[in-house]
DNA sequence: CCGGCCTGCTTGATTTCCCAAGCAATTGCC
DNA sequence: GGCAATTGCTTGGGAAATCAAGCAGGCCGG
C-alpha cells in the first residue's frame, strides 16, 4: 500500500482544510475510509478538494457528516478533538451565539505531554521557535 | 403605497419561508427594506424565493443576516420571536445543540512549561500531525 | 382616467457546491 | 523489473444558490 507523498505542507491548505487533514490523519483514516464511513455522503474527491483548500466553504450538512465521522473515529488520546462548531467557524459559517462567551479559557492546551517522542518534541521545540521568529522579526 | 396582495398563503410557503415571512411581517418590513437593512447582502428577489420556498435552503451567512435585521428590528411585543438557530434548523442545516458531551476534557499538560498561544498551539498540532504522518509511513 | 410609486414575484446569468470517473505517484510482492 | 493495490489529487459536468434586472398588479394624487 503506497502513500502518496501529502505533496502539500499543513500551511498550503487552508485553515478548514489544515483542521479537517489534522483531524483525518490523528483518525488515521484515509480520504476513502472516510467517504465510506459517511455512508457516501462526502466523497473522497469533494474531501480532497476541502483539505487543499480548493473549497473553502463546504455546506454544514458535509461539516455535520465530517464531524460525526471523526468524532467517532478518534483515538481517546489524538493531539486534536474534533468539534463541529469549529469547523463550521473555520468554513466561514459563524455557527451562532457562542461567539461570544463560549471558549475564554477551556483550550488551554491539548498537548498530552507523555505522548511525545523525544524527538517529536525536539521538532515541535524547533518549530515553535521558528514561528515565533517569524512572528517577531515581522 | 399599495399592498400587492400576498398571492401566497402562509401554508403555501415552506416551513422556512413560512417562518421568514412572518418574522418580516412583525417587523413590518417590505422585502426591499430587508435587502436595505442587510447592506444589500440579501437581495429582495432572493428573499423572495426564500419566502415563497423556491429555495429551501439559503446559506448560513444569508439566515445569518436576516436574523440580524429582524433581531434589531422586531419590536418587544412581536409575536414570534427571531432565533437564528431556528433558522438554520428549518433550513435543514442542523445546527447541533445537542453534543457537548462528546468531547471529554482534555488534559492540559503543558509542552515542556511552555506559554502557548492559541494560534501557536494551533500551529503545533497541525505540525505534530504532519511529523507523524510523515514518519508513519516511512 | 393616468402616470408615478410601491408591492411581491419571476427570469437569465453567474458563481459555488458536489460527485463520478480518472490520473499520477508510491509501496509491497513476485 | 513488473504488476496489483492503494493513496491523494484533478477534471468535467450537473445541481443548487444568489443576484441584477425586469414584470404585473394595487394604490394614490393629479
Amino acid at each position: 500500500m503506497g502513500v502518496p507523498t501529502p505533496i502539500l505542507s499543513p500551511s498550503e491548505r487552508g485553515p478548514l482544510g489544515q483542521y479537517l487533514w489534522s483531524l483525518r490523519k490523528a483518525a488515521q483514516m484515509t480520504q476513502r475510509e472516510v467517504e465510506e464511513a459517511s455512508e457516501r455522503k462526502v466523497s473522497n474527491a469533494y474531501l480532497s478538494q476541502i483539505e487543499t483548500g480548493a473549497i473553502p466553504s463546504p455546506s454544514p450538512a458535509i461539516l455535520q457528516e465530517l464531524s460525526k465521522v471523526y468524532g467517532a473515529r478518534l483515538p481517546a488520546n489524538a493531539p486534536v478533538t474534533c468539534s463541529y462548531e469549529r469547523m463550521m467557524e473555520l468554513a466561514g459559517h459563524l455557527c451562532p451565539a457562542r461567539e461570544a462567551a463560549a471558549q475564554p479559557t477551556q483550550r488551554l492546551t491539548s498537548f498530552a505531554g507523555e505522548q511525545l517522542t523525544p524527538e517529536e518534541e525536539d521538532e515541535l521545540l524547533k518549530y515553535l521557535a521558528f514561528i515565533r521568529m517569524r512572528k517577531g522579526k515581522k
